[in-house]
DNA sequence: CCCAAACATTCATATATTGCAATATACCAT
DNA sequence: ATGGTATATTGCAATATATGAATGTTTGGG
């Protein structure tokens, strides 16, 4: 028995769990921008950004909105940044703890 | 040419984008459990638990503690409660807009 | 030493995601 | 209509992740 809540809660993380998916919400810190300016931006082709837009939309991370023949991509609710900031700091707790336990394996030149 | 520390924080979303995995943190909240004691609690087999539970302590969400034969885990940083309740908030806005979409479809009975 | 309890790991298989290339669609101008 | 530009979708092989059963390991008791 696995509460429904969970699952869903797993799928909203693991939309925020692929790198480009990240670098595209980081890219919308500054504002809306199309499809176009966002896979220049990014080094990437249009249709991996495309794709991954549409899994950030689907999810309700982005909005669009059509402009003549292009599409410019907001992020949906601002607050979103405010959470992958918090993020951003447990990471970098993690990733310090990380190597210190790294340094503290390597002071002994004979491990166990 | 995509950032590494995206990879990386991809990585930790990732580690959070699983159900069991989400549960044996919310269960931790309360304190220290052992690994049969989440098993119990949370209805699912010992190995399962145990595994996930060394996915969590790779990433640093997790720390133990060996009592004897059993081991007790602990969260790492409590703050990642403070930024699994911010997901929430935003999840749930999520959801209400999901649904509003929803409704927004069914009121039209003739569907393009 | 031998057994049992509590965890951890491994392995095989099923399922899901990714990355990429090709193709389709929508829109605008001529 | 035709062509060009901007986006979206599809198909598929490669890879990664999940699931569940079986097996290992460590610890403490007798």
């Amino acid at each position: 028995m696995e509460s429904a809540l969970h699952r869903f809660k797993a799928e909203f993380f693991k939309a925020l769990g692929h790198p480009v998916r990240l670098a595209i919400l980081d890219a919308l810190r500054e504002g809306e921008k199309s499809v176009g300016r966002l896979a220049e931006e990014l080094g990437l082709e249009q249709p991996s950004v495309s794709q991954q837009l549409g899994i950030l939309r689907q999810r309700g991370f982005v909005e669009a909105r059509k402009e003549g023949t292009s599409v410019h991509y907001r992020a949906a609710d601002p607050d979103v940044y405010t959470f992958l900031d918090l993020g951003r700091a447990i990471f970098e707790r993690q990733l310090k703890t990380q190597s210190d336990l790294l340094s503290e394996l390597q002071e002994t030149s004979s491990p166990s």
